[in-house]
RNA sequence: GGCCCAGUAGCUCAAUGGAUAGAGCAACAGCCUUCUAAGCUGUAGGUUCCUGGUUCGAGUCCAGGCUGGGUCACCA
């Protein structure tokens, strides 16, 4: 029941009868009332002051009458200068909480036949190196998102496209070739992401010795960069890679499945999965074709050293490069690719990038590219962009060695739980195995909230020390809402306590009501959430939500009201609140205990 | 320099153009015979970067400025 809806249409019909004047529908506005002022929701009256002229507060208290005499959901209003706050009868919010009891669904769309198909990539990694904080928040982002749409009724596809090709790679195998002597995952106990990513360090350092050494006999450094016959070796594997060198590829290959090992690892760990990999060894060459095409056509033109460019004057942009001189591609080029082989493997309807703020401009500029080469998608593709993580000391540098590594920060986090709950002694009596896999919930907990409850557009600050805090505004707190909200509901049952599933009882305090308030707002926030692409929503209404339910837990008692309806009514409640908990933590990819 | 984004309590973050700008952390003062104290209650903390404009009403929209970040590669 959409009572926004109802009390729309019976505004209008009361300007009408009261004022003798029909009214736009998108003059009236309804919000829910704000905390501090009594009410249920709230009338802005500014708009109809033209129509009838009168104060604001004669207009409203005319107004409020009349709903209060013709609505059979409001039993009572206020005045505060232009604001009409309505307030509802009981039984409106024991119709709304019994309806949510029954409807497991929470009201979203279900998935149809006809519902859009939404593709959604996220991650994006490089094989060189393995995976840090700022993978995390684009993992956490793309998998919530794809879980909101889905609650939205899209049918989403999770993709993930992986760089596993170019200079980087190369020097991560010449490295390894070089002073591997044989390491392996299994030989040295490191994880396959980790042990290759070594060895691209260790490339680096080698090089940087190299370069010094050339500017010791008076070279300049730009030439020496480009003279270290280390780059210059990396170039020649590059070469012999695309050539399908044996040698090369099979040692890439191996290398690759390391990686893979490794990232699936973390993948699992998080939480997070796809429907769908791409990899750009097997989508370059799609693009390099369809950019030769697009030259063919005359969308873009090549220059005497036979590079490709696109010119994107005539929209404000710049020219940019799509193939080297040498005939290779680019990452935009790569980029064209991927897009086409996605189209022609999924009935796409929308298509959303979810990568870094840093490439807003890449992302304008594909979509002007595909547009150019005729794809009818390229215009409206959604790159979501969110910001940076930035670490109290500044930006993550992995050249300072100031880069939280993503498998560091999960098990830190783990590490943090456990000595946290020991302390507590919370979890006293339970088998070894349950506390692990408590203490592992409740840090990931922590950490994903506190990812996501900042609205993704925004530059976040990550403090390691403040992200493991477990109280206030935290994934734990929301948590252990849940775990006692599930205790309450084990010790009825213990009880012999067999509640209803509809209640009715007459009378409500403020509280209650207020709980179920928060409580019904919550498809209308995943609908927003959904629009908007931001999981932060969700977040914050499920902090809401718990905070409500902790202060009324203090206040009132459930177990122990002697009135029967009244307890029923409150193990309802909780139930209800629990689960919309649990519905509203699986948007985020968040696990819910059922102790802790 | 061009373009893009941000600036809110000491700190981290909220606030579909609406009312007295809210939470948490940190600080201070209380609450464990009572359904889980990873909790609850209270105190203190603000010229929403600045200057104008739009209107019944601006943290929010517009213009200009200040500060910070991003981006403008034959890197990805």
């Amino acid at each position: 029941m959409d009572i926004e809806k109802i009390i729309k249409g019976k505004v209008i019909e009361a300007i009408d009868k009261l004022y003798g004047q029909s009214i736009e529908d998108k003059l009236i506005q309804i919000q829910t009332t704000r905390k501090d002022f009594a009410g249920d929701k709230t009338v802005v009256v500014f708009p109809f002051l033209r129509i009838s002229r009168k104060s604001a507060e004669q207009t409203a208290q005319e107004l409020g009458a009349w709903l209060v005499e013709n609505l059979e959901q409001i039993a009572d209003f206020n005045v505060v200068k232009g604001f009409l706050n309505l307030i509802f009868d009981n039984n409106f919010w024991i119709a709304e909480l019994n309806e949510a009891v029954a409807d497991d669904s929470w009201g979203f769309k279900p998935i149809t036949d006809q519902s859009e198909t939404v593709m959604i990539e996220y991650s994006s990694p490089n094989t060189n190196k393995p995976l840090h904080l700022g993978h995390i928040r684009n993992n956490l982002l793309g998998y919530s998102i794809s879980e909101i749409m889905k609650a939205n009724g899209n049918k989403v596809i999770k993709t993930n496209i992986v760089n596993d090709r170019g200079i980087h790679i190369c020097k991560s195998m010449l490295a390894w070739q070089k002073w591997g002597k044989g390491e392996t995952p299994a030989s040295s106990g490191k994880k396959g992401d980790h042990l290759v990513g070594d060895y691209y360090v260790k490339f680096d350092q080698e090089y940087k010795k190299q370069i010094a050494g050339l500017v010791q006999t008076g070279m300049g450094e730009e030439e020496a960069k480009d003279k270290a016959p280390l780059m210059n070796e990396a170039r020649e594997m590059l070469l012999k890679w695309e050539a399908n060198d044996t040698e090369v590829r099979t040692l890439w290959e191996k290398m690759n499945s390391w990686v893979y090992e490794g990232f699936d690892q973390t993948y699992k760990a998080l939480g997070v999965d796809f429907d769908k990999i791409y990899y750009e060894s097997k989508t370059y060459t799609v693009g390099r074709d369809e950019v030769l095409r697009g030259l063919k056509e005359g969308a873009f033109e090549q220059r005497e050293d036979s590079s490709v460019w696109a010119n994107l004057e005539s929209e404000g942009l710049d020219q940019k490069i799509l193939l080297r001189s040498d005939g290779t591609s680019v990452y935009m080029t790569q980029d064209i690719g991927t897009a086409k082989l996605r189209y022609m493997d999924y009935p796409i309807d929308h298509m959303i990038y979810v990568v870094g703020n840093e490439q807003i401009y890449h992302f304008k500029v594909l979509s002007i590219l595909l547009d150019k080469l005729g794809f009818k998608w390229g215009k409206d593709l959604y790159h979501f962009s969110y910001g940076m993580v930035e670490l109290p000391q500044g930006k993550m540098k992995s050249r300072e060695g100031t880069v939280v590594d993503a498998d560091d920060l999960v098990a830190g986090m783990i590490e943090v739980a456990r000595s946290v709950s020991q302390e507590l002694g919370k979890l006293d009596g339970y088998s070894e195995a349950e506390k692990e896999e408590i203490y592992r919930t409740v840090a990931l907990g922590a950490l994903k909230y506190f990812i996501l409850k900042v609205d993704p557009k925004k530059t976040m600050l990550f403090n390691p020390e403040e992200s493991i805090d477990f109280n206030g505004n935290t994934g734990p707190f929301i948590q252990y809402t849940y775990a006692r909200i599930q205790s309450v509901l084990r010790k009825a049952s213990q009880a012999g306590i067999e509640y209803p599933e509809q209640v009715s009882i007459l009378n409500l305090n403020s509280k209650e009501s207020s709980l179920i308030k928060v409580l019904s707002s919550f498809p209308e926030i995943v609908k927003e959430a959904g629009e908007n692409h931001s999981p932060a929503l969700v977040a914050n209404f499920a902090y809401d939500l718990a905070k409500e339910f902790n202060q009324f837990y203090h206040e009132f008692s459930i177990m122990n009201e002697p009135d029967t309806q009244t307890r029923y009514f409150r193990l309802l409640l909780s139930q209800v609140v629990g689960k919309t908990i649990k519905k509203a933590f699986s948007l985020l990819g968040i696990a819910v205990p059922e102790r802790m």
